[in-house]
Formats: structure tokens, sequence, C-alpha cells
DNA sequence: ATGCGGACCTGTTAGC
DNA sequence: TGCTAACAGGTCCGCA
């Protein structure tokens, strides 16, 4: 489900309800995501203050003086503020319990999300450690995606959505970001000029940059912290249009597969 | 080093 | 109407 978009959407909605809070207690209730929720993070979350909730690619970073909680919303996660009283459903897995009475609950019903602890600095962490720049930070580039992909042969789809590339780029921003710098999907990554791929730098900050203004994108699913759906869904050009007209030239949007996910793409515009 | 396929898990929908 | 198969926004890991 997640992208950076609705990862930062996320990030925006709880932080006004985290930083500067003291954590009463962390209540799990299913420890088994894509990795179990180490035993001891409710006793050393416990008592601490949040100092500042960050994100780094799609992981959010719950600070306290204590260490770090790592949090991963996976294909299906989300998390809410409610009131602690509130009664938790089937696949709410973990409660944040604030002193002010609210609640963060943590809901996921396939369970590729995380929720790991660390005490020393998470840019170090081994999830975190070989992870490419922010796409919305001075850093990415043209020149450094066409710098990484000299010699590969990944279609660049699958490489624009490698998180060694460029973080938080996943199934739907992909095709959208190529469909808008006009490139073919299924193109080798090694084999695309520097002025495309500034071209395509140029496309994802764009796409995410919209997104992440509109609240994301809810195709199904996804809600803020607030429980607001994401408006960008209706700004899709090509992502599950598979048929329909390209909105840029008419043609009939093309779907296919590529490594087991979906592309979506206009045989038209993109070459 | 790179690239590919499988693995993790549940819910929803398309198709027979 | 009901069953089954395919698919869904992620990404790590092991193997060739």
């Amino acid at each position: 489900m997640p992208e950076l978009p609705e990862v930062e959407t996320t990030r925006r909605g709880l932080a006004p309800w985290l930083e500067g809070q003291r954590i009463e207690k962390v209540v799990v209730r299913q420890r088994q995501l894509r990795w179990p929720i180490p035993r001891d993070l409710p006793r050393r979350l416990a008592g601490q203050t949040v100092t500042a909730l960050d994100r780094r690619g799609k992981y959010l970073l719950m600070r306290t003086a204590a260490g770090t909680a790592l949090m991963h919303l996976g294909m299906s996660g989300s998390m809410r503020v409610l009131t602690a009283a509130t009664a938790p459903g089937r696949h709410d897995h973990f409660d944040l319990v604030l002193d002010s009475g609210r609640c963060i609950r943590y809901r996921d019903p396939r369970r590729f999300g995380a929720l790991l602890w660390t005490a020393r600095d998470p840019a170090c962490h081994r999830l975190l450690a070989g992870l490419g720049p922010e796409p919305l930070e001075a850093g990415f580039d043209g020149a450094c995606l066409h710098g990484r992909a000299r010699g590969r042969r990944v279609a660049i789809k699958a490489f624009l959505m490698n998180a060694a590339i460029v973080v938080g780029v996943g199934n739907i921003y992909a095709s959208e970001a190529l469909h808008r710098a006009r490139i073919d999907p299924r193109r080798a990554a090694g084999r695309l000029s520097l002025a495309r791929m500034q071209q395509l730098a140029e496309a994802v900050r764009e796409v995410l940059g919209e997104a992440v203004a509109l609240g994301g994108t809810t195709l199904r699913d996804f809600h803020d912290g607030q429980g607001e759906p994401g408006y960008f869904s209706r700004q899709l050009r090509v992502y599950d249009r598979a048929g329909k007209p390209c909105l840029a030239c008419g043609t009939p949007v093309r779907h296919l597969v590529q490594g087991q996910r979906s592309t979506y793409f206009c045989p038209t515009c993109q070459r």
C-alpha cells in the first residue's frame, strides 16, 4: 500500500500527536510481522518521550533519548490516532499508549510491516544503511541516476523501485513517473542518456511532491492518521487504467507484468 | 556485482 | 450462488 507519499502523510498526521509526548506503554497483540517485534521493545519504549517522528524512505523513525523505534507499513499497514479505550480489531497489532490518553494504533492485515528497535544511530541500522538518496531532497538528480545505471541491464522500472538507487518509489509512482518522463518502462537502465535520466529525476520529484501535497493515493484502503483518504488517486495518469485512453495522446494504456508487478504505460508516448 | 524468483500473509475480486 | 485462482501499494534473501 504505502509508498513515500503515504508514509510521509502518515508521519505528518501523527507527528503533532507524538512529538513531546510520553509513551505510557506499548501494547503488542501480534508479534509476528515481517520480523517479530522484539520482546524487550515495550519495556525500552515505555516511559520515553518522543523527541521526533522522522521518515527515511518508507520507514518511520520514532526517536527517544533511549533509542529509536523503526516502523514500516509494508503493503497494507496504516496507523491511526484514537482514544485508548477504542476496541481493537482483528488486525490491530500494536498500540502506542500515550500519557495524554491517546493511542496510536498500528493495523496491518498482511503483516508485511515491521516494528523494530535500535539504541544506536538508526542510519547505521542494517535496514537503513544501504538506502539511496531521498528523492525530494538535494542529492537526488539525473546525474546520480545515470551514474548508478552504468552498465546495468535491468528494466528502468525495476531500477527506479530499487531502494538502493532511490528510496520511496513504489509500484504506482514508478509507472506514473515513467509516463511523465515519456520513458518505456522496459528500457534497460544503462541505455538511458543523461538527459533522459534528468527528465526522469524531475518526473519522480514532481509526482512524489504532488502526491505528498494531496495526502497520498488511496486505491482501496489507505487512510492517514486521522482516517482521511489521499486525493492523488485522481491524478493518476496510467496506473490501474489499462485500456483507457492515455490522457496525453488517447492511445489505450497498456498493462504488462514486470518482475511479478503490474506496470502501466502508454506505448505511443513512452519510448 | 547483478538479476531473478521465492518467500512472508490476508483480503478482495474476477472468472468458471 | 459458491468455489478457486489471481492479484494487491514492499522488500529481503538465497541462488545462478
